[in-house]
Formats: C-alpha cells, sequence, structure tokens
DNA sequence: ACTAATAATGATTATCATTCTCATTCTAGT
DNA sequence: ACTAGAATGAGAATGATAATCATTATTAGT
C-alpha cells in the first residue's frame, strides 16, 4: 500500500458528500456554493464542516482548489485537469485546452521531495471589450 | 504605438512608488507588507491606495499576483516568471526552475481574443515531513 | 452489545484582508 | 492662477474563512 492510498484511506460522511457533489456537477464549485446546494438536496452540512472536508480532501489529494479573482477558491476534483484565461477587468473566465504541464510535475515529483497531487496553470490579461474599454476611457 | 504601451503610458505617484518597490525588494510581496515597507521608509500611502494601485498595475500589465493558501495575494512584476511549489498542509513554498509555459501562452494570445499579460504556474502536494507526520498520525 | 475514548459536526463568533465611501488634495489643461 | 477631473487617505463596511466549544457520531476494546 502506498502512501496516498493511505492517506485516502477513510472518508468522513460529509468528506464523502462533497467528493460526490463535485463528482456529481462537473464543474469547480466555491466553499459557499457546495453549501448552498447541500442544504438544497436535504444534506445539509455546517459551513464549518464544508470548509474543514475541503481542506481534508486537499490534504489527503483528492480535492484541488484556484483562488478566483474576488478572492474566493474555486474547488473541484484533482481527476480535473483543467484550465483558465481569466481576464483582469471584468473577470471573466474562459477555459484553455491544452496543458503542457504533466511532465513537468512528473520531473519535479522525482526530483523534489514533495508529493505532487496537483497543479494550476492560468493566464491573466484583457478580454478582447475590456481592451477596448479601457483604451476608450484613457486615451 | 500598441495597445500595451498605450495603457502603460501614465502612472501615478503611488503607481511609481509601488512599481519601484516591487523591483528593488525582487521578491514578491503581498498588499499589507508594501504597505508596511513604504511606511518604514516614509513613502507611506494609505492602503486603499495600495489596493487601488496594485489592481491599475495588473491592468496595465505591469504587475501580477498569485494567491497564497492562507487567502492573501502575493505581488510582483509581470517581468518576474517564478514558479512555486506548495505544501497543502504546512504552506511551504519552494521556487520551481523550469518554466514550459511559455509557448502554450503565445499560442495563445494569437488564437484567444485576450491580450495575455502573464500566466501563473503552482504545484501543490506535500512536502516531506508533512507526509511523514500525516501517516503517523492516521495510521 | 455496551461503554469509554476519540473524532466529527454544527452553531456561533472572531478574524482579517480587501473594498467601499466620501471628504480632501493634487494635477493637467486652459 | 483657475477649474474640472482624477487621485488619495482615513475610517467604516463587507464577506469569506477560521476558531471555539458544546454536542453528536464513530471506533475499539471488552
Amino acid at each position: 500500500m502506498n502512501t496516498a492510498s493511505s492517506l485516502k484511506s477513510r472518508l468522513t460522511r460529509a468528506q464523502k458528500q462533497i467528493h460526490c457533489l463535485l463528482e456529481q456537477s462537473g464543474e469547480t464549485l466555491t466553499a459557499q456554493a457546495i453549501y448552498q446546494r447541500l442544504k438544497d438536496q436535504q444534506q445539509m452540512l455546517g459551513l464549518a464542516t464544508v470548509y474543514r472536508s475541503l481542506r481534508s480532501l486537499q490534504i489527503k489529494g483528492l480535492a484541488q482548489a484556484r483562488a478566483l479573482p474576488n478572492g474566493e477558491w474555486a474547488y473541484g476534483l484533482t481527476s480535473d485537469d483543467s484550465h483558465y484565461l481569466t481576464c483582469l477587468n471584468c473577470g471573466t473566465s474562459v477555459p484553455v485546452e491544452d496543458c503542457p504541464v504533466h511532465s513537468l510535475e512528473e520531473k519535479l515529483g522525482q526530483s523534489s521531495h514533495f508529493q505532487i497531487f496537483y497543479h494550476t496553470l492560468e493566464f491573466f490579461g484583457l478580454c478582447a471589450p475590456c481592451t477596448g474599454r479601457l483604451e476608450a476611457e484613457s486615451p
């Protein structure tokens, strides 16, 4: 039995619910959104438990987080390898298809002493409408 | 004159001070740290102004931000292309030398309608000490 | 099954980085 | 120098997340 699987071993009820929700929804969700959705489907968890469980899932290598421009975090499963291009002005995000990072991740896993669970790769700039707007404002 | 340079055109006093500080320090700094350092060197700016200026510098393509695990943001210049490997348990960060993302960034800049200023690339997992500690705790 | 010990949960409160507000000060163009 | 309009500062407001602690569920040992 390897390290990862022993850490993943037992999940609490709350952790299972959240893992399951992330699996079903397919998209990434904020902690507050997870709280709401569970409440809506009569699986109510305390907000504190949602945060605690998300942290535990991360440490077990099952969940990942990316920071949104507004300061919130979006959570998803580590099996999901999606990345985004985000406008610094309006916050619009569009998905990026390519991901050239896997070979580097493997190399790092061997050379560093870290056990790597996931990576984030995000691009930032201005979307076309915002570029236009900002140029118009500051001639 | 291209889009980027026109946006970068004029910097306010506060924006210049912060840009200069980031240039000198060489490391990335949180907004609160920037506020403190400027105060220490008798260049005091209001906290609101620090935040406003950082946002403006980002939109002008001069500064970039990466989210720290504790919810703060670390700011640096876009000319700095450094990336990190961070422990999900204790927050320790170590720099990653390689960066295989540039060719993708160029390709995206052409195919998407975004004007891309910078990217973040972060790896997350457990450092060796934390892996040991967590295994000891949950046998 | 029963009980003691341990871990998980929920309700509430506290924290703290960031944003908002608005009165004041600076700046650019005339 | 004068006058918009932008920039700034002080302080209050916001809101996501973390901490606290009493209660409930789970586990392990008998």
